[in-house]
DNA sequence: ACTCTATCACTCAAAAAGGGGGATTTTTGA
DNA sequence: TCAAAAATCCCCCTTTTTGAGTGATAGAGT
C-alpha cells in the first residue's frame, strides 16, 4: 500500500465550502490526489484533458452547463474515466439520465463525508457507488405491478408487441395461430381500456405491467 | 433501542451450515429474530403465513421449487415482506428477472456475513441493500452505448418506433412532416443493416442505442 | 468544397392493424 | 365436481401502415 501511485480525482462543484473540504478531505489520505477542483464544467472542460483523472466527482447542480450536461462531453474527451455524480436532490429523472448517460456512481451529498473516499475506490475497482436512496430509486424501476389485470400469456404478448413484433411473427414464435394471438391482444385493449398498439404499450409501462 | 420489538425475520436456504450460521448470527443481535429456518420453498410455504417475517432470507439455487419462482408466491401470500436474494453466483438474468418479481435486495453470499444484519435493516427502513457486484450489473444495464452510428434525431424517432409509435403519429408529434420520419427510418435501417421496425428495436436494444 | 444531417416529395404493393361477430378446448380454483 | 377463466382458433371487413425505390434541398460543421 505504501509506494503506490495514489489513485487521481477532480471535483466539479460550485459549492466552495464543499469544494475545498472533500479536496482537503480526499488528499489527507497518501492513496488519492485531487489533481484540480474546479468550481464550473466550463472551467474544468479546458483542462480535464491534461489532469487526465481516474476519477472525477460532478456535481448536478451547477450554474451554466448543468452536470448532467457534462457528462457526454467528459466522456467524448477522457472515456476511461470514472465519473461519480453529486446531488443534493434524488430526482429520479436525473438519476436514470445520469445513468443512462454512463454515470459510474452516484451519491447524495448528505451522505457520510468518509463514504466519499470508499466510493473512489469502489469505481477504480469496476464498482458502482450509490447512496442507499439511490439504489432505492435503481430497485424500485425495476419491479413490476403484482396486480396486473392481464394474464400471464396477454403480458408475453404484450411484450413482444413492445418489441416491435407484428402479430403474424408473434403467432409463429409462439406456435399459436395468428387468430389468437389477435383475440389475445383485442383482450388486452379492453382490458386496458385503449384502442391501439401504443397506447397499450404506454398504459403497460405506466402501470409497470410489463 | 432496547425495548424495541425485533425485527422479524424467516431464511429460505437449502444448505445447512449456511442457514443455521446466519441464524445463530441473527439472533445473536437482540432486535432481530429468526422466526424459522426452512430448507426448501415448500417447506416454507406452508408456514409463512402463520410466520409472518418482515424480512425473509431467500437463497437463489434451491432444489424443488427456486427462489426465483418462489418470489410471486410469497409475495401473494405476504405482499409486505420484504424479500431479500441470497446467490452464489451473480447471473444477470437472475438478476434482473429476481428484481422485476419484487425481490427488495440482492446479496451474494460471499458477502461480509456482518452485512446481512444490515441490510435487513436497510430493507426495513425502504432501502434495497445489494452487493457491490450486484450493484454494478445493475447500473451497467442503464449505461448507452456512447458510440452509436444514429444521429440524435434518428435516436429519438426510433426511440419513438420502439415505443410503438405510428410513423404518423410520431411526425405529429415531432412537428415535422410524415415523409421526413419515413427518410429518417429509411437511414436508421440502412445503418443498422435491418429491414423491420422488429429487428431495427432488437439491434439498436442489444447494442444499447436507445 | 465537401460531407453529414435534417427536411420534404411521389409511387407502389404487401403487410399489418383494428374492430365486428363468433366457437371450442383446456386449465384452474372454489 | 362444476363453473369460470384462460387459451385457442375461425370467419368477416376496412383502414392504416410499412418498407422499398428514387429522388431533391437547405443548413451546419470540418
Amino acid at each position: 500500500m505504501e509506494n503506490k501511485e495514489p489513485i487521481t480525482v477532480v471535483i466539479i462543484e460550485d459549492d466552495e465550502t464543499i469544494r475545498t473540504g472533500y479536496t482537503y478531505l480526499i488528499n489527507a489520505n497518501k492513496n488519492y490526489k485531487v489533481l484540480n477542483a474546479y468550481s464550473s464544467v466550463e472551467d474544468a472542460l479546458t483542462h480535464l484533458a491534461e489532469d487526465k483523472p481516474q476519477v472525477i466527482l460532478l456535481d448536478i447542480e451547477l450554474p451554466g452547463i448543468k452536470g448532467i450536461d457534462a457528462l457526454p462531453k467528459i466522456k467524448t474527451i477522457l472515456p476511461k474515466t470514472h465519473i461519480i455524480m453529486l446531488t443534493v436532490y434524488d430526482s429520479e429523472e436525473t438519476v436514470f439520465e445520469a445513468l443512462t448517460k454512463g454515470a459510474a456512481g452516484y451519491l447524495t451529498k448528505s451522505n457520510n463525508t468518509e463514504k466519499i473516499i470508499d466510493a473512489i475506490q469502489e469505481v477504480v475497482d469496476g464498482g458502482a457507488p450509490m447512496s442507499t436512496n439511490i439504489a432505492k430509486i435503481v430497485i424500485r424501476s425495476f419491479h413490476k405491478n403484482q396486480n396486473s389485470p392481464l394474464t400471464k400469456r396477454e403480458t408475453e404478448i404484450l411484450e413482444q408487441v413492445a418489441n416491435g413484433k407484428s402479430r403474424s411473427k408473434i403467432a409463429k414464435q409462439m406456435f399459436i395461430d395468428l387468430e389468437t394471438v389477435k383475440s389475445h391482444i383485442k383482450n388486452i385493449y379492453v382490458k386496458l381500456n385503449v384502442h391501439s398498439r401504443e397506447d397499450a404499450i404506454k398504459e403497460a409501462k405506466n402501470n409497470k405491467y410489463i
